[in-house]
DNA sequence: TAAACACATGAACAGTCCCTCACATGGACA
DNA sequence: TGTCCATGTGAGGGACTGTTCATGTGTTTA
């Protein structure tokens, strides 16, 4: 891994629209509540029927069901049904990619706050 | 770049508490508005005094400064004064590089989208 | 078929967000 | 010093979010 640290590329790489901004800041919204990150970083480790996802994060079924739903929406999550219950992954490694990288980022701005007015 | 694509990693990765996802969600709300997007990718290009930012942006002055406002405290942009204006630009390379990651995989993932219910 | 289980859905409500409007702050320059 | 200019701040409103409660849909088992 060849990664320099902290340093901002030189490439001027994509000039935003308004109607991408849109776009974009929706399905970023899905990684910007709690809920929704536990939910994802459990379906990261392995996928979960409804009920499982709810004991293990302790959160009603109903309120699991609805983000759920919004996860699907956007594309980030997909169910097949398996017996009586509907067993959930991420759909793809773009969706895991971003959660690793998201987390990872997230961990150093952090701690670059220690110190800040 | 050896990056493979679109495979889901094997390792477990962070198990994510309630209070970190908490955390995480915070900093990643400052992705989830357009408008903030549109002025880290303004400042991504290269650094602005808020003005030129309200200005290229096409958004009022006070809305700009309410949110940097935001982001300053988050630790993603960081403002200093010159002249009589104070010229932002993004904190450090991991905010580059967040925003970079967030736009590739949220492109992948519209794409995605093509032709789901 | 009826009961039990697993999940989805709709309504409603407290909390939050992002903007605008009006005004305060604080350097710069005559 | 006083005025101008660039930015920061506070209050307030309309829209959106995330949850709970109650009920609907679909599947298995007795």
């Amino acid at each position: 891994m060849p990664a320099a640290d902290a340093e901002i590329g030189e490439e001027e790489g994509v000039a935003l629209d308004a109607a991408t901004a849109t776009a974009v800041a929706t399905t970023l919204q899905a990684l910007a509540a709690p809920s929704r990150l536990l939910i994802l970083a459990a379906l990261r480790n392995r996928p979960h029927p409804v009920s499982e996802l709810a004991a293990e994060i302790g959160m009603a079924q109903s309120a699991v069901s609805h983000q759920l739903r919004l996860l699907r929406t956007l594309g980030l999550v997909s169910g097949h049904r398996e017996g009586r219950r509907i067993v959930y992954r991420l759909y793809d490694g773009h969706v895991a990619q971003l959660l690793d990288e998201a987390l990872h980022h997230t961990e150093h701005l952090r701690l670059g706050l220690r110190g800040m007015p």
